[in-house]
This record gives structure tokens, C-alpha cells and sequence, in this order.
DNA sequence: GTGGTCACG
DNA sequence: ACGTACGTGACCACT
């Protein structure tokens, strides 16, 4: 009988330490989870024992036989992210046949003792799976540890033991008596640490032979050891007896109780499926739980399709088929047949005919078709941005995936093709789910219209200078050298200066300047700890200037200038389903962070350009995110500042400060303009006392102020907060979700940010919900009038049209009358349109 | 791969 | 006692 006998505590906390925090949907952590039965399966794999049990403490011990009451005083209690793990895995364990034990007033590892001499007395083999050193003192003849650590399972018999230690496995306990081990509270002998514990093991075997010996004058040790070991002799038995496994565990001894028993693979699927722990139950060979509660209105059943090559009918006789365009080539299900179609003219075809589609990721067709000038027709599903609707938060949506978590049924069995088999049915059931989360309008009024623009505007990409850029870098990069020598004058030497470690060295230990903030891994050097320092030495400001400078230059020049295409124009990709709060986003280049803010930076906009013959038109909301605050929350006092049309950052400083608007200084203006941007992103006293440079309790009486004159404001926070607690998720005015499992965690940090996070979504998201309607009224109008005008760039609450010179005053209507008017609210929308050969010029 | 920093809304 | 405003992406240094 080979038995594995598992540490549980220990190992779900290596797992739950070794493994970055996951949690599902609804805030539950599962990361010990799966750690531990990852560690499991390697381990059941490698040793195929006969039996398996696990050993756990006991939570709540009424009687401790080791009746010490500082012990394991300062073993801090495990977190309630892993806390709530433990019982999970014990259910899970149970449904895998495998033995849990817990013995009242026991710890894990006297289990494991006891289970070790049960193998002993029985003739069976023991192998101990633990992350424990202390379990190395049960290793003999037929006991072996597995030690898990960090760099992976070291597996400790006799003679391993041996050639490590120099003393044999059971003499681990006199060492432990001696040296102590602060984690379990065993206070050793004072003043012998590890190294002469060793020697003294190794010469004496045990603690009662050591001062056997020690009596008889039978040592070799310095006058100073020797009179620590008599002072210590009592701590050292007491120490000896609580180092001591015990192994009177009250457990069944009879060995063939704990083999394998019967699986119950409806059980962990429930319980895995429930927890999201879709590759564990892949490894497990268990397939997921078919149907949730919420997911019952789809009766999902599993149908069977052919394969069959390449189509070589009709087209036109498709009427309703799911595709999947990758490399090139169209995979095809129509009618129960998955076929491919390679020919370039056969795919246009397919794409431009009426035949009602859903896919998988369709910007890349879109592209294609934008590409050989044909029309896309007819997406009516696709599955990517059914996934993002759903689900904000998740990083990844394969399609795979979400069959698991929405409950469709999988083909893995069709190898390359089980994509496309599942995306019909996958997709019917997240359309249902959607309908049922009230979300429809936002799937069919905004997102699935905005993939052909975003699709347009990859397509069309936006112009770049890459002359005037370059002459733009070399003149950085001389300025970049000057300022670096005189840095490096100024320390005294050279140096790396965008390392943070070495400037932090530099300026605060070899300059001695006073150091603020700290980061994990030293000094702080940011912006805001070197704005501080500026007038402590002249060092400060040049480095602030080479930070902009390098800046610049690598990100912005040489960025740039490696992604234009032949053509001279830059496609940036916008992502549709990248951030939780339903914003698009911007890479390879990211164009929604080109520099604005100093004039330096601003001069990058000159880069950017119109075609020969084009214009470009740019307009953006005004104060659109305060503007949403003011309808959602129906506070007229605010709505009024809209109204008259008053600058409103100014008019809130009236209403804080009790001053009439035209007594406003710039200084109360800027205070109340920080207030206001607090308010957007769920404010806190502190950090709006740093931002304006006020003590905290002034920063304090700002907000109170503000809440209390504008109190609808302040009822529409807590009301977002709370039903985000409630329903774990926030919700825009369209209907958008954004899932919040921050709030039920039980870090009181986290549970602040989601908070705040709570407070911003539904402002934030409908922010982005109004641009969106406003980006597809824009593309549908330009193209109903046959201006030639197209939108080329978006950044938040701004849009980019490059325009023909000749159709720019039309196209310049319709881009500020569709803005204005994509949603109707209590206070109207503003957005004025500029114009310019770029967008240093257009930007008004 | 992670952390620090900084560019934008 | 601690940490401290929302949402992104790119680059560099360093492990």
C-alpha cells in the first residue's frame, strides 16, 4: 500500500502565496484552489499511490494538547481570501475520493505522524506532500517527504536527508530544540543559532546525550556556548517536546481505510463550474456543469456537424451562417456543414451577400472587405463583443472560455474546427443572457455599429510627418546631451540617469536631498517628489527636463516613426474590448496619449496630418463627464451652471466658496476645478489636498461644501456605491455593466476602490456610451451625404475626421450637429469644431 | 515579467 | 497603522 499523505494547510498557503490573487466574476478568490490541485495532480501523477489523505488543523481547537498559551502566538491568521478557499478544497477533495482529516485539538502535521507510523507498523510506503520543513523529522525507512518549495518538489528520503542535514531525519527535533523556530514559536536555546545547533547535532545526536555529554565535560564548544547551553537546558527539553510531531493522532488506523475511493465527477463539476476553475476541470477530465440557473433560458443541446472542405456552391444560397476569418482563410458553418473558402473573390462574395452572420472577432473582416473596397453585410452577432457586454473585467475572450462560463456545449472532438461549432450556440445563449442584463441596446445601437467604424478608421489610418519628426528628434537629442552633462557635472560623475535606483542614490545619498515618498524597491524619483525638490538644487529641474526630453524621444519620436507604413500614415489599432469601463482603447501606436499638455510636447501634433488635397476637423465634448454627473443625478444647482452657459468650473467655485461668479479669483477657480474632477473619480480629502496644495481638513471642508450644495450630487454617489454593492456591478445610463468583485473583498483598501471605481463607472462609461453613438452617427452621415470625409482618430471625448477641402464645411456640420445631438439630455451637449492641415492646428 | 514613470482623457 | 482619485499604453531598467 503506497499512501500519500498531504499537508493541506501548508500547501493551500504556498499556493495561495505562490500565485497571483485570481478571482471569479462575483469576487471569490480562487487561487489557493488551484494551486493546491495543481500541486495535486503533478503529484498523484508522478507517484500513482495506492491512497490518498489530507491533512488540515483545525480552525477552533477548544483544547490544545500542546497547551502553551504564547503558542503560535505570532503565526499571524491566514487572510479571508484564504480562509474562504479551505472549505472549498475539502469539498473538493472529498468528491475525488479522497480522504480529509481533521482531528479536534490536532494540527495538520500530527496527522501526517500519525499516518507515517501507521505506514511504519503496517509494512506500507508514506509519502508526505508538504511545503513544511519541520514534517523532515518523520523520514525513515519508509517515509518519505516531498518538499514543496518555490523552485519546485524536492523529494527527501533517508539518505538524501543525510547528505543535506549530516545527521539523520529524527535528530531534526534536537536540532529545532536547540536553534528554535520563531514560526512555531519554539523559543530553542538562547543564543545558539543554526550554525552551532548543527555542529553540536552532529556531535551529539540528541539534547539528552548533548548534556549527558555536557556533564561529563565530554564537549567541544567555547566557554561561552557551553554556559548558554546550561543556562538554556529547560527551554531546550521544552522545546524538544513541542518540536516533536506527535503521532497519537485519533484517526482510523487501519491502513486500507484511507485507499482511493469513488470519484463523483457531477459534484466537481458543479463546484468547479461554480468557481470558474475551467482548466482544472480540463485537467480533470470532467466536463463543465451544462446549465446554470442564470443561463436557462437557452436549451442548449449539442448538434452534430460535418466537415466538408472546401465551398464550392452557391453563395447566394447561404441565408444564415457563423464564420470565422483567420489567416486568410474563411472557415464556414452553414446548414451543419463547416466549410472553408481560400479564394479571395469567393470570401468578398460571401462577406457583401445578404446572408445573416455571426463571428467571432469581426474587425479583421471588416478591415478586409474596406481593403478591396466591398461592403460588409449583415453581422448580426459576434461573439468577442458578446463576451466584453458581459463581462468588462475578463481579460481574454476565446471562445472556448466563455462556452465553459455561459454553458454552451464544446467540440473539442472537431480539434481546429470545435471554434467554430460552438460559436452558434455559444452565441445564442450570451445574446439571451444579454437580453435578460437589459443590455441589447448597448449590443445593438452601439457596440456591434461600431466595429465597422473602428474597422474604418484602422483602415484609413491617419498621415504622419516623418520628415519633420525626425528633425524633431535630432534637435531632442542634442538637447537631451547637453542637459545630461550637466547632470552629470552636477553629481560629479556618470550615471544611468533613467534608472530610478541610481538617480535615487545619486540625489538623496551622494546629495543628500531630502527624500519623500518610497516605493516598494527604494526612493521615489517621480514627478511630484522631484516638483518638491526643485528649489533644493538646480539638479532637480534639469532632470525634470531630461525626463520630458527622453520622453519624447523615445516614445514619441522613435516610436512613431517605426510603425508608419510605406504610405506615410500610421494604423492604430482601437481595441472595442479592452477596458472595463466601456472606453475603446489605442495601440501600436497609441494615439490617445499623443503629448498636448506642454507646448514642447504639443509641437508632436504638427506631425500629424492631412492628405495632399484634405483637411483635418477636430472637435471634442466640453466638460461631457460633469455634464453626465449633472443629468444622472438630476441636481439642478449644478444643471443651472450648463444652463447660463457659465464657465463651470468657475461657477462651482462660486457655489463652494459663497462668492459671486465675477469674484472668482484663478486660485479659487483651480481648487474648484481639482474638487470637481474628485467628485468624477470618487473623491478623498487626501489626495485633493495634494493635488491643490491645501492641508487635508481644508481639502475636507471643499468636499463637504460641494456635497452640500450640490445635494443630488451626493445622493447619486452613495445610491451608485450601494447598488453596486448589492448587484456587483455599476451600470451606465445606457444599461452598460461594469462588474466591481472589489467591493466584497475584504481588504478594506480594495473595498475603497471599489468604491471609487463604483462612483466613476457609470459617469466614465456613459461618457464613452455618448461618443460611441456619436462615432456611428458621424460614419453613417458622412457616408449618406457621399462627403469625402472620413473619421480617422478618436481620444475619449474627441473626434478626427480628415476631410477634402472642398467638403469640409459640410462634413464640419455634420461632425458638431451629430455630436451634439447623439443623446438628448437635461442640459445640452457642446462641441465646437476646428479646423487645421494638422492636428496642432485643428485643435482649437 | 514586474515595477516605476509618464503621456493622454 | 496604512494608503490614498478614475481609465488607458509605452518605454526603460532590472530581476
Amino acid at each position: 500500500m503506497k499512501l500519500l499523505a498531504i499537508d493541506g494547510n501548508s500547501i493551500m498557503n504556498r499556493a495561495f502565496y505562490g500565485i497571483k490573487m485570481l478571482s471569479n466574476k462575483s469576487g471569490m478568490y480562487t487561487n489557493a484552489i488551484t494551486g493546491f490541485m495543481n500541486i495535486y495532480l503533478a503529484t498523484v501523477k508522478e507517484f500513482s499511490p495506492d491512497g490518498i489523505a489530507v491533512a488540515f488543523d483545525m480552525r477552533t481547537p477548544t483544547f490544545r494538547h500542546k497547551a502553551v498559551d504564547s503558542y503560535k502566538a505570532n503565526r499571524h491568521g491566514m487572510p479571508d481570501e484564504l480562509a474562504q478557499q479551505m472549505p472549498i478544497i475539502k469539498e473538493i477533495l472529498t468528491a475525488l475520493g479522497v480522504k480529509v482529516l481533521e482531528c479536534e485539538g490536532f494540527e495538520a502535521d500530527d496527522i501526517l505522524g500519525t499516518l507515517a507510523k501507521i505506514c511504519d507498523d503496517s509494512d506500507g510506503e508514506c509519502y508526505i506532500l508538504t511545503g513544511d520543513r519541520d514534517s523532515l523529522q518523520l523520514i525513515d525507512d519508509k517515509v518519505t517527504v516531498l518538499l514543496h518549495t518555490m523552485k519546485g518538489t524536492i523529494k527527501y528520503n533517508e539518505e538524501k536527508f543525510i547528505e543535506e542535514y549530516g545527521f539523520p531525519p529524527i535528530e531534526l527535533i534536537d536540532l529545532k530544540a536547540l536553534m528554535g523556530d520563531s514560526s512555531d514559536n519554539i523559543s530553542g536555546v538562547k543564543g545558539i543559532g543554526e550554525k552551532t545547533a548543527k555542529q553540536l547535532i552532529a556531535d551529539h545526536h540528541t539534547i539528552e546525550q548533548l548534556y549527558s555529554d555536557l556533564g561529563s565535560g565530554n564537549i567541544q564548544a567555547t566557554k561561552s556556548v557551553i554556559s548558554k547551553l546550561e543556562a538554556g537546558k529547560s527551554d531546550a527539553e521544552q522545546s524538544k517536546w513541542l518540536a516533536t510531531i506527535v503521532k497519537n493522532a485519533p484517526i482510523d488506523n487501519d491502513i486500507n481505510s484511507y485507499k482511493s475511493g469513488e470519484k463523483n465527477p457531477d459534484k466537481i463539476s458543479e463546484i468547479l463550474t461554480g468557481l470558474e476553475c475551467f482548466k482544472l476541470l480540463e485537467r480533470l477530465e470532467i466536463s463543465p456543469a451544462k446549465i446554470t440557473e442564470k443561463h436557462t433560458s437557452v436549451v442548449s443541446e449539442k448538434k452534430e456537424y460535418e466537415i466538408s472542405g472546401e465551398f464550392t456552391g452557391n453563395i447566394s444560397e447561404i441565408k444564415k451562417a457563423a464564420f470565422i476569418f483567420k489567416d486568410g482563410i474563411i472557415r464556414l458553418l452553414a446548414e451543419n456543414k463547416i466549410y472553408t473558402i481560400s479564394d479571395k473573390n469567393k470570401q468578398l462574395e460571401f462577406f457583401s451577400s445578404d446572408c445573416e452572420k455571426i463571428t467571432f472577432g469581426a474587425k479583421p473582416a471588416y478591415r478586409f472587405c474596406f481593403e478591396n473596397g466591398r461592403e460588409m453585410k449583415n453581422i448580426v452577432s459576434d461573439a468577442d463583443i458578446l463576451g466584453y457586454i458581459l463581462n468588462t473585467n475578463s481579460s481574454e475572450y476565446s471562445i472556448e472560455k466563455m462556452c465553459m462560463e455561459y454553458g454552451a456545449p464544446t467540440y473539442p472532438e472537431l480539434d481546429e474546427n470545435a471554434d467554430i461549432a460552438a460559436l452558434p450556440m455559444l452565441s445564442e445563449i450570451m445574446l439571451a443572457e444579454i437580453e435578460r442584463q437589459g443590455m441589447t441596446k448597448v449590443l445593438k445601437e452601439i457596440e456591434l455599429p461600431l466595429t465597422e467604424v473602428l474597422a474604418s478608421m484602422e483602415y484609413y489610418g491617419v498621415r504622419i510627418d516623418k520628415d519633420g519628426i525626425k528633425k524633431f528628434g535630432e534637435k531632442l537629442i542634442e538637447d537631451i546631451s547637453a542637459v545630461e552633462k550637466q547632470i552629470y557635472f552636477m553629481a560629479g560623475h556618470e550615471f544611468n540617469i533613467g534608472s530610478p535606483k541610481q538617480l535615487g542614490t545619486v540625489l538623496f545619498e551622494e546629495m543628500g536631498l531630502p527624500a519623500g515618498k518610497k516605493t516598494k524597491t527604494g526612493y521615489s524619483t517621480n514627478a511630484d517628489v522631484l516638483e518638491n525638490l526643485r528649489d533644493k538644487h538646480e539638479i532637480v529641474d534639469l532632470i525634470l527636463q531630461y525626463r520630458q526630453l527622453t520622453k519624447l524621444n523615445s516614445t514619441y519620436v522613435e516610436g512613431l516613426i517605426k510603425v508608419v507604413s510605406d504610405d506615410g500614415r500610421v494604423r492604430s489599432l482601437f481595441k472595442q474590448t479592452e477596458t472595463r469601463t466601456g472606453r475603446i482603447s489605442s495601440a501600436e501606436p497609441n494615439v490617445q496619449n499623443i503629448p498636448v499638455r506642454t507646448e514642447l510636447g504639443r509641437n508632436m501634433r504638427k506631425f500629424f496630418t492631412a492628405d495632399d488635397g484634405y483637411i483635418l476637423l477636430d472637435a471634442d465634448y466640453s466638460q461631457i463627464e460633469l455634464r453626465i454627473l449633472s443629468h444622472m443625478s438630476g441636481d439642478k444647482n449644478m444643471q443651472n451652471g450648463f444652463l447660463n452657459g457659465m464657465d463651470i468650473h468657475t461657477a462651482t467655485a462660486s457655489q463652494v466658496f459663497d462668492v459671486p461668479a465675477d469674484k472668482i479669483t484663478s486660485e479659487m477657480r483651480r481648487a474648484a476645478k481639482a474638487v470637481n474632477f474628485g467628485i468624477i473619480y470618487g473623491i478623498g480629502a487626501f489626495s485633493l489636498s495634494k493635488d491643490i496644495g491645501v492641508s487635508v481638513a481644508q481639502a475636507d471642508r471643499y468636499i463637504k461644501n460641494y456635497l452640500a450644495r450640490f445635494p443630488k450630487v451626493s445622493e447619486f454617489m452613495d445610491k451608485v456605491v450601494d447598488d453596486a454593492k448589492k448587484n456587483g456591478y455599476a451600470v451606465t445610463m445606457f444599461g452598460r455593466r461594469r462588474p466591481i468583485p472589489e467591493l466584497k473583498n475584504s481588504n478594506k483598501n480594495i473595498q475603497a476602490f471599489g468604491k471609487r471605481a463604483a462612483m466613476n463607472a457609470p459617469i466614465q462609461g456613459t461618457a464613452a456610451d455618448i461618443i460611441k453613438i456619436a462615432m456611428i452617427k458621424v460614419y453613417e452621415r458622412l457616408k449618406a451625404e457621399k462627403l469625402d470625409a472620413r473619421l480617422i482618430l478618436q481620444v475619449h471625448d474627441e473626434l478626427i475626421i480628415e476631410v477634402k477641402e472642398s467638403d469640409a464645411e459640410r462634413a464640419a456640420a455634420v461632425l458638431g450637429e451629430e455630436m451634439r445631438n447623439a443623446v438628448k439630455l437635461d442640459i445640452p451637449l457642446t462641441a465646437d469644431v476646428s479646423k487645421g492641415k494638422t492636428w496642432y492646428d485643428a485643435k482649437g
